[in-house]
DNA sequence: TTGCGTGCAAAGGTTTTGCATGGCA
DNA sequence: TGCCATGCAAAACCTTTGCACGCAA
């Protein structure tokens, strides 16, 4: 499949270079239409959005499903960056809501695991773990 | 927090003895409001996302987000079901959009690892392992 | 010149909310 | 009786789409 963009339009060009200062950084549609308000060259928001989901399918952007009716939030995986050379998994809160970012060895254990035993080759960049931060465990009761 | 239900409606009981027909079955909101359209007595769909979210506090329902934009997917977790008394996982292919069950035990030593190692309580219910299943690999070159 | 990318506006679909009514305890 | 649950309609929300125009190649 042949997803990359055939032109190189300013909008795209403005869009990575601003990506590119923000890399692991999470962020929806949303913040990057309300950046390129306040820059001299807005960019629309169907733009946006039709940009991103391109950038996700060239591989340049992950994008992850955080909650039910929250907007998609997207991450730039900059070549060469921290996230870039070794795999990188995200765990979600499901009280505060917090995003944590993994970098573990041991983790990409459940992909070989998952790939041997159960023919499943896991995608690290789509899932994100579910459950309960530190904070909220230990601060309540729950 | 006390989120159980403080009345016994007969909307919410209609519910839950129709949910219990299909354990372990994935749905929408959107299916039961159709479902019930066709029995004698339907149900608002205000009260069927109010219920559903209700007995996802509950603990009765697990509640996945499988794609953005897309409805969120129920399934009852009948006491002792197949669901009920081990853990289950779950696994969606990005390319064909199946969704796989798991029961593993070795899976499990993920939760032990977060806790452990990272502090992170997983959520096995909530969380869906993203990626290629063996049909879509072995079918095609990706 | 060709046709893709853009931007505006509108539509799409899911979920939430306001408010009056009805039903459980 | 008191108060929660219901249901309708409308709103809110994110995202996609139609279409005319502009710009890259």
């Amino acid at each position: 499949m042949d997803t990359k963009s055939k032109y190189k339009t300013k909008q795209r060009e403005y869009l990575i270079a601003y990506l590119k200062t923000i890399p692991g950084k999470h962020f929806t549609a949303a913040d990057i239409c309300e950046y390129f308000k306040t820059q001299e060259s807005p960019i629309g928001q169907s733009t946006v959005y039709r940009q991103l989901e391109q950038l996700v399918d060239e591989g340049l952007l992950n994008k992850y499903n955080l909650s039910p009716n929250d907007p998609a939030c997207f991450e730039f995986m900059e070549e060469g960056s921290h996230c870039g050379e070794e795999v990188c998994f995200h765990c979600k809160c499901i009280n505060c809501g917090k995003l944590i970012h993994l970098h573990c060895d041991d983790l990409v254990d459940i992909q070989t695991h998952l790939l041997k035993e159960h023919h499943f080759t896991l995608d690290p960049y789509r899932t994100v773990f579910y459950g309960i931060c530190e904070e909220c465990r230990t601060g309540r009761d729950q």
